[in-house]
DNA sequence: ACCTACTGAGTTTTT
DNA sequence: CTCAGTAGGT
C-alpha cells in the first residue's frame, strides 16, 4: 500500500476536522490529554489519527497501536471506524481492546510466568463477587470486624507478592495472604476478578522485564480512551508499561461524564496522567451529536459539573417539532407507564423516529422497569428490549453478544442467507474469513476459491433458509452449520480469547440463545436477523450503559428523589451520571418523575428549569 | 404488646 | 428517600 507523507495527508470520510482535533493528529512528539465534551467526535478523532499514524507510516509495520476503551462496544465501534477509514490493510494493526480484555489477554499469555503461588490454572474462572460476598469471606476467617469492602479495594491496590507489602496493620498481611490462597485457589478452580487479573498482570510484567520490552516494542502509540474513568491499577499497569518509555500516548475523555469513583476509579485521573507523562492538552470545541437547543441546556448542567466549561459550538441541525426538553409529571407509575408507552408507540406510527433509535435510559435496576413497560408497550405493539439481560440459557448480555467475533462472522452468513441483498456482509465475510483461514487478500487464485466456496454455501443456506420456518431446532442447526463452514478451529486459532473453552463456549452459546430467542413466534428469517439486531426494538439500559452511545430521543425514566436518594449537588457523581444521560440524546430528551417514586428533585428540576424545561403533566394513557 | 427515635443499607461496571 | 431493624420507653 502507498504511502502517504505526512503534510499530505487529508481526514477521510468527514467533510471536516476541528483545528484542535487536527493539531491532536499531528502531534507525535508529545504525550496528549484530549478534552472532549459529549458529542465532540471522540471514536472519529481517534479513527483518524489512528489512520494518520497508519497511512503515513509513522507507525511502521510491524508497530501496531494500542486502544484502550471501557466497554467492548466501544472498542468495536472504534475498530470498525478505522477499517472504514484506512481499510483491512493497515487496521489489522490496530489493536482495540477494553482495559480489562488487554489485560486478560495478557494473562492468557503469559499467566505460566506468573511465580507460584500466584500461578493461575489455564482453566480459571471469572468471578464477580458481590459486597456480601466479600463480607462472607471474612466472617467465614474470622475476620468478622474487618468491611468487605475495604478487602475488595485492599485487593485491588496492593501489588503482589503479598508477602513483600510494608503495611501498616499487619493483619491486613494475613487477610490478603488469606484472600490469594483461598478464595484465588480454591480446590482445583482459579477464580479471578477484573482487579485481581490487574494485579496478576502487573506482577508478571515486574518480574520480567522482558515482556514490557515485547509490548513496548510492538506498541509504539497507544490510545487512552473514556479515560476519566481510569482505576487505580489500571493507571498502575499503564505507568509499568509505558513511563518514560517512547510509547505516545493519546488519553481522551471528559471529566465532567467521569461515573466510575464508586467502582474505584482516580478521582483525578487525567492531572495525575498530565504530570507523570508530560502531556500537552488539546480540547475538542464541537458538539456532532445535539442541536443547539439541547447543546444550550447540557451547557447549563455542565456550568454547574465545572464553571470553567466552555459552551460547545453545535453542528446537529435539529429535525423534529414541538417540544425537545420536558420533565414529565405523573401521579402514579401506573399512569406513567401507560402514558409514556402510548407517547412512544404514537412517535414511532407517526414515523418521526424507528424504536432503536430511541432508548430508556433509568439510573438503576432496568429490569424492574422492564417488568412495567415492557407490558405496556407490548400492548402497543412496541418491543423493548433491556440490553443488558442474558438471553434465556447464556451467560452473556445481548449486548455483549452482539459484538464477539464469532458473532460477527455467523450473523454475516446468516444475514446473507436471509437478505436478497447485503453486499456490506458479503466484504466483511470475505475479509473476515481471509484472515481466518490465512488467505493473501491479494492473490487471484485464492480469492476466487474463496468466492467460490462462499457462494455455494449461501446457496445451500437460502434454499435451506426459504424451506424451513424458524424454529428453536433450526436456530442451533443453523448457527451449527455456519460455524462448521467457517472452521470452529480455525476461528478460535485466529482469535485468541477463543482458545480458552470457557470463553468460546460462552460466546457460542450466547449467539444460539439469542438468535433462538429473536426467532421466537416469527415466521420470517428476515425478521429473525433484525430482531436479533435490535431492529424494530426499543433499547433500555442504565446510565453507566449508555455511556458513549447515542440516540435520536432519550426518555430518562425517575427524576425524583428516590432515585437519586444519594443526589449531592457539589462534586457529585449523580449530577455527572445526569449529564452523561441527558448528553445521550441528538433530538429529544425527556424526563419523567412521578410522586410514587418521591418527591421531585429539586436541584435538578431548578437548574433545568432556568434554561427554559418546563415541568408539565406526562402524557396520558388516551 | 406497642410506640418513638434512631441507625444503616440500598445502586451504578468490567470477558 | 425509604425500608428494615433495634434500643429503650410506656
Amino acid at each position: 500500500m502507498a504511502i502517504v507523507k505526512p503534510e499530505q495527508w487529508q481526514p477521510k470520510g468527514v467533510a471536516s476536522l476541528e483545528p484542535a482535533a487536527l493539531q491532536a493528529i499531528n502531534e507525535n512528539n508529545h504525550n496528549l490529554c484530549v478534552v472532549a465534551s459529549a458529542g465532540a467526535g471522540k471514536t472519529e478523532f481517534l479513527a483518524q489519527k489512528a489512520d494518520h499514524l497508519l497511512s503515513t507510516g509513522i507507525c511502521r509495520a510491524p508497530h501496531r497501536i494500542l486502544a484502550i476503551s471501557f466497554k467492548s462496544d466501544a472498542a468495536k465501534n472504534l475498530k470498525d471506524r478505522v477499517r472504514q477509514r484506512c481499510g483491512p490493510d493497515l487496521s489489522g494493526r490496530f489493536d482495540s481492546l477494553t482495559f480489562d480484555a488487554f489485560s486478560k489477554g495478557l494473562i492468557d499469555r503469559f499467566g505460566a510466568l506468573i511465580p507460584a503461588p500466584y500461578t493461575p490454572s489455564p482453566d480459571y474462572e471469572i468471578a464477580f463477587p458481590g459486597f456480601r460476598d466479600w463480607d462472607d469471606f471474612l466472617s467465614r476467617h474470622g475476620y468478622r470486624h474487618l468491611s468487605g469492602k475495604t478487602l475488595e479495594k485492599a485487593v485491588a491496590r496492593c501489588r503482589l507478592p503479598i508477602a513483600t507489602l510494608n503495611l501498616k496493620n499487619p493483619e491486613w498481611k494475613d487477610v490478603l495472604t488469606r484472600f490469594w490462597t483461598e478464595y484465588y485457589q480454591d480446590g482445583d478452580v482459579t477464580r479471578l476478578t477484573f482487579p485481581m487479573i490487574n494485579r496478576l498482570v502487573n506482577y508478571v510484567l515486574s518480574h520480567d522485564p522482558r515482556l514490557v520490552a515485547g509490548l513496548q516494542a510492538t506498541y509504539p502509540f497507544v490510545f487512552l480512551d473514556e479515560f476519566q474513568d481510569t482505576t487505580f491499577g489500571q493507571y498502575d499497569l499503564l505507568k509499568r508499561l509505558f513511563l518514560n518509555s517512547g510509547a505516545r500516548l493519546t488519553a481522551v475523555g471528559d471529566n465532567k461524564q467521569r461515573i466510575m469513583v464508586w467502582a474505584g476509579a482516580m478521582p483525578d485521573a487525567f492531572t495525575t496522567f498530565t504530570a507523570d507523562f508530560n502531556a500537552k492538552q488539546e480540547a475538542l470545541i464541537s458538539n456532532w451529536r445535539s442541536h443547539p437547543e439541547l447543546v444550550e441546556i447540557q451547557h447549563a448542567i455542565a456550568v454547574s459539573l465545572e464553571t470553567a466549561s466552555a459552551k460547545p459550538e453545535a453542528k446537529r441541525v435539529k429535525d423534529v417539532d414541538g417540544d425537545v426538553c420536558a420533565i414529565w409529571a405523573y401521579d402514579d407509575r401506573a399512569s406513567e407507564c401507560e402514558g409514556v408507552a402510548n407517547w412512544i408507540a404514537a412517535a414511532i406510527n407517526s414515523g418521526e423516529m424507528t424504536p432503536e433509535h430511541l432508548a430508556i435510559l433509568v439510573r438503576f435496576k432496568p429490569y424492574e422497569f422492564e417488568d412495567e413497560l415492557g407490558p405496556a408497550l407490548a400492548s402497543r405493539g412496541v418491543r423493548l428490549r433491556n440490553i443488558a439481560r442474558n438471553p434465556e440459557g447464556a451467560n452473556i448480555a445481548i449486548q455483549d453478544v452482539l459484538t464477539e467475533d464469532v458473532t460477527q462472522c455467523a450473523m454475516a452468513l446468516i444475514r446473507l442467507g436471509a437478505f436478497q441483498k447485503a453486499p456490506d456482509d458479503w466484504h466483511t465475510i470475505i475479509e473476515r474469513l481471509s484472515l481466518i483461514w490465512g488467505l493473501d487478500p491479494d492473490n487471484e487464485a485464492d480469492q476466487e476459491a474463496l468466492q467460490n466456496q462462499l457462494g455455494s454455501k449461501l446457496t445451500e443456506l437460502r434454499t435451506h433458509m426459504e424451506a424451513n420456518a424458524p424454529s428453536d431446532a433450526l436456530c442451533a442447526a443453523l448457527v451449527q452449520s455456519v460455524l462448521e463452514f467457517i472452521g470452529e478451529r480455525e476461528l478460535r486459532a485466529a482469535v485468541r480469547s477463543y482458545r480458552r473453552d470457557n470463553d468460546y463456549i460462552r460466546a457460542r452459546d450466547g449467539l444460539t440463545c439469542l438468535l433462538k430467542e429473536s426467532a421466537e413466534g416469527e415466521t420470517d428469517w428476515v425478521t429473525v436477523v433484525n430482531n436479533f439486531e435490535g431492529i424494530g426494538q426499543v433499547p433500555l439500559m442504565s446510565i453507566h450503559k449508555s455511556k458513549g452511545l447515542e440516540f435520536h430521543t432519550v426518555i430518562f425514566f425517575g427524576l425524583d428523589s428516590r432515585t437519586w436518594w444519594t443526589f449531592e449537588p457539589e462534586d457529585s457523581e449523580e449530577m455527572r451520571a445526569f449529564f452523561v444521560a441527558f448528553t445521550r440524546a441528538m433530538q429529544r430528551v425527556f424526563l419523567t418523575s412521578c410522586r410514587g417514586r418521591g418527591n421531585r428533585l429539586a436541584y435538578v428540576d431548578d437548574l433545568i428549569g432556568d434554561v427554559g424545561v418546563d415541568r408539565v403533566p406526562g402524557p396520558n394513557a388516551a
